[in-house]
DNA sequence: CTGTTAGCGCTTTCAC
DNA sequence: GTGAAAGCGCTAACAG
């Protein structure tokens, strides 16, 4: 028969021969606060560590109404984006004696209300999210029900909360910025169907851009649903470069990745007939003949800030709102090469 | 003041004027059971909805001794083989009425203790472990204390324990084999230093390939450290090709990723000059100029297998153990296109 | 210096 | 049909 060796506080009590507050003050080293005696300190420990005795957590968390576990919520773990930044959570936490407790919400505000659910139940401490389409409701009543939480990634517009997220549309404005630099001027953007807000950020920092250089008349959008990403894609390449673009300005990693395994497939040559800018790195886009230039988000600050904010809220038990915005930067590789006037 | 809108069960049996065990009765959908009042019954879920509560999943783990939480480490949650398996044990766990807690152990035996000590500590019902070099006493200490574990992607030789595992001798025999079909002879092997089954076992097929093609004379294994496999691989690399080798064999993707990085800066031609096959996939290889072959292992078998043996075990009490070898299969694609014979 | 006790929120046996 | 009470393991206020 399988069961864990449970030894409990009452049985190192039983086997040392005094109460169990004697044993929780001594392994928890408050025995000078409480003046155990010395001899008896000793004992107790020795017997603890004989029976190799583990605390209960659940029952500790149940006990003082802290779990001391956050629960984090990205849109799927298995993303390299997000896997990078649950690497980077998990580190984080740990090093502030937290637990980070992961689920994916697959971009899906049903999925995202059942995961936030679950995570209750386990009575986290605070969530970190990255909210999807349609999961506005579920944030405003995590509100409502004053669940401590911060947005990651992405905000919910007109929504006072705490978020981390990177300045998007500076990202949008400077990748823009250096196609035009690099002498392209009719750059069209790929991004989502939707209402994510970071999504939007870039889009408004090409138009900007676009409107800075004088090229609005190219202005050239095209969104597309974030299932099947792959086939709408391809589409859209096509139609892009049949459309007269002379640049590409992906506004995810995802989108970056299917556009690349369609140009791929034809004729386009990167950069010549088509320059590329995506986002995030990653050595998947090292080894493309035409190393992408790309813009790079800081990951690692974006996750840290995330668990920094929410533990200082735990911790303060206060209800400041901390909205960051991370700067990132532009990683210019061939993939954006300047364009060639003989052409 | 922060604070999370806590009601309690007592606070329901309060407001519906009757006692806890009956409105845990009807929550629980024991009403018939317990032959409860239907009006009873039906007012204690109307308030128990308006009051908007939740049951504290802490108090009820803490009470019946499970909390429905499998603890889950890996080398790394941000290294794709890892995060692809994390997800699709997200998912498994997630369909069996678990919950997934997940942390990293770096290859290190002693952050993988730590990690089990904390995993322990949340009291979770079994754990998923990626055993790490020196990690065979924290898994025996498991064995000993009874905690119900199993092992994936590799196993601790000589230990009795239930574990799920790509058949690592039949992967490397397939890789290797497939080479020597396609004309190579001259085969190196990249793999990792130290003592994981899983690369072993990929090298053991490697051999028996080379002895069955009657190369023996040029087994050629180079073992890099897990640690810097950048440099080392880099290093390898070079002494392979300089070695006379023609073909070369990577281990896993890391490895892969890295030999490839060389290769890309080199004037090592993929495959006439080396053909490349290493393990795994992802879109990282799909886009290097002769898109790699590789040995693809069933993630998703092994994921759900490893969940499937764990949580029967947990269900049924029983000790049984099962050893699970899952086939893979090889993805052939230009890096190691046929040899040509003038060369 | 040390033990008793109450209680975190829940389930379940047992009594009425 | 319903309620009281015990107890999961822990901590801390309060008595001694």
């Amino acid at each position: 028969m399988i069961r864990k060796n449970n030894v409990s506080l009452k049985d190192v009590a039983a086997a040392a021969g005094v109460s169990t507050s004697l044993v929780s003050f001594v392994l928890n080293g408050k025995q000078q606060q409480y003046r155990v005696n010395k001899d008896v300190a000793e004992k107790v420990k020795r017997i603890a560590k004989e029976l190799n005795y583990k605390p209960n957590g659940l029952a500790k968390s149940l006990r003082d109404g802290s779990s001391k576990t956050i629960g984090v919520i990205v849109s799927d773990i298995s993303n390299q984006f997000f896997a990078d930044i649950a690497r980077h959570i998990e580190s984080a936490t740990e090093e502030k004696g937290y637990m980070a407790l992961f689920a994916s919400s697959d971009e899906n505000a049903q999925t995202m209300e059942k995961q936030v659910e679950r995570m209750l139940a386990k009575e986290v401490d605070g969530l970190i999210l990255v909210p999807c389409n349609g999961s506005r409701n579920t944030i405003e009543c995590l509100s409502e029900r004053n669940v401590p939480f911060v947005l990651l990634d992405r905000y919910i517009p007109d929504l006072k909360s705490n978020y981390v997220t990177l300045d998007n549309v500076k990202a949008g404005y400077d990748a823009t910025m250096h196609l035009i630099q690099q002498g392209y001027s009719q750059i069209a953007m790929v991004g989502y169907k939707g209402e994510l807000v970071n999504i939007a950020g870039r889009e408004e920092g090409y138009r900007q851009a676009m409107r800075d250089a004088g090229r609005e008349d190219f202005i050239s959008i095209h969104n597309v649903p974030m299932e099947d990403t792959a086939r709408y894609c391809r589409k859209e390449v096509r139609s892009i470069v049949e459309g007269g673009a002379d640049a590409l300005l992906c506004a995810t990693n995802a989108i970056t990745i299917q556009c690349l395994r369609h140009i791929k497939d034809s004729d386009i040559r990167i950069p010549d007939d088509l320059a590329l800018v995506g986002f995030d790195g990653g050595s998947v886009f090292d080894f493309f003949y035409a190393p992408l230039t790309y813009f790079e988000q800081p990951l690692e600050t974006m996750a840290r800030k995330s668990v920094d904010v929410l533990v200082e809220m735990l911790e303060s038990g206060q209800g400041m709102m901390q909205q960051i915005e991370v700067a990132g930067k532009l990683i210019v590789r061939e993939s954006s090469a300047r364009k060639k006037q003989n052409k």
